[in-house]
DNA sequence: TCCAATGTTCGATCTGCGTCGTACGGTTCG
DNA sequence: CGAACCGTACGACGCAGATCGAACATTGGA
């Protein structure tokens, strides 16, 4: 009995409310940093639980629900209900365009890898 | 009897061996965060005791110098010998350029402020 | 030489938060 | 309806880190 429709949709903050000490928190912990990356290289809608096994991150899925709330509360992500399912995605464009560069400088830099020496030259 | 003047000079990390993490580590504490827009606004070397006054933050001198040592080891700024003080100030330019965007969006998002309105939905 | 001022280091304390297990709610399908 | 699945909410636990005070090192000046 679809009765009424209640409080399926996930709502997150309008991305002019977000502070930029929230996001700094929610990018410092090493699992949420993976997942970011792990959602801007897969592009769209991902199932969570799809991106542990893609990163290989092992945590439980309470810790993972956790870990998305706070990306999404920072104004990172966005949920979305499909079945029985959630799907997260990366608001790349309000992100990026809210903090320029933010985003870039994670898909640019490499997980947790410093550059190889040859201070002057390469790129 | 001056013998060898030893370890007086503070040495910081090469820029290009700089994570990214670690960097948003630094940066995701707000004594930290507000420490580093201090600096911005300085411009150029400071005392780090100075800097607690002009920002209103009461810490004591271990902390202090403990936080000055997360910043260092961050790559974010450097420290110089002078005299019976010790001066700081924010490596921009070399920071600027390994993580282009990233002091630029601390300088213009002001402390840990939203934008003004929320035109969608509200709360 | 002695003392005041500044900053680092060390040990201790305490709070925050990442983690998990369990219980609960919602959805799909038999 | 009931069972299986997926995710959230809640309470508890443990650890990393923020904080402080005290002791020490160094410098500069009385």
């Amino acid at each position: 009995m679809a009765t009424l429709r209640l409080v399926t949709e996930v709502t997150e903050p309008a991305i002019e409310t977000v502070t930029i000490d929230v996001v700094l928190s929610a990018l410092a912990d090493p699992v949420r940093l993976t997942f970011v990356r792990a959602l801007d290289a897969a592009g769209d809608w991902t199932c969570g639980s799809d991106v542990l096994s893609k990163t290989g991150i092992t945590i439980s899925k309470s810790t993972l629900s956790h870990h998305i709330k706070v990306l999404r509360d920072a104004g990172l992500i966005r949920t979305r209900v499909d079945g029985i399912r959630r799907l997260v995605t990366l608001r790349y464009d309000e992100v990026e365009r809210r903090f320029p560069g933010l985003l870039t400088m994670l898909r640019e830099h490499g997980l947790a890898r410093a550059a190889p020496e040859a201070p002057t030259s390469t790129a």
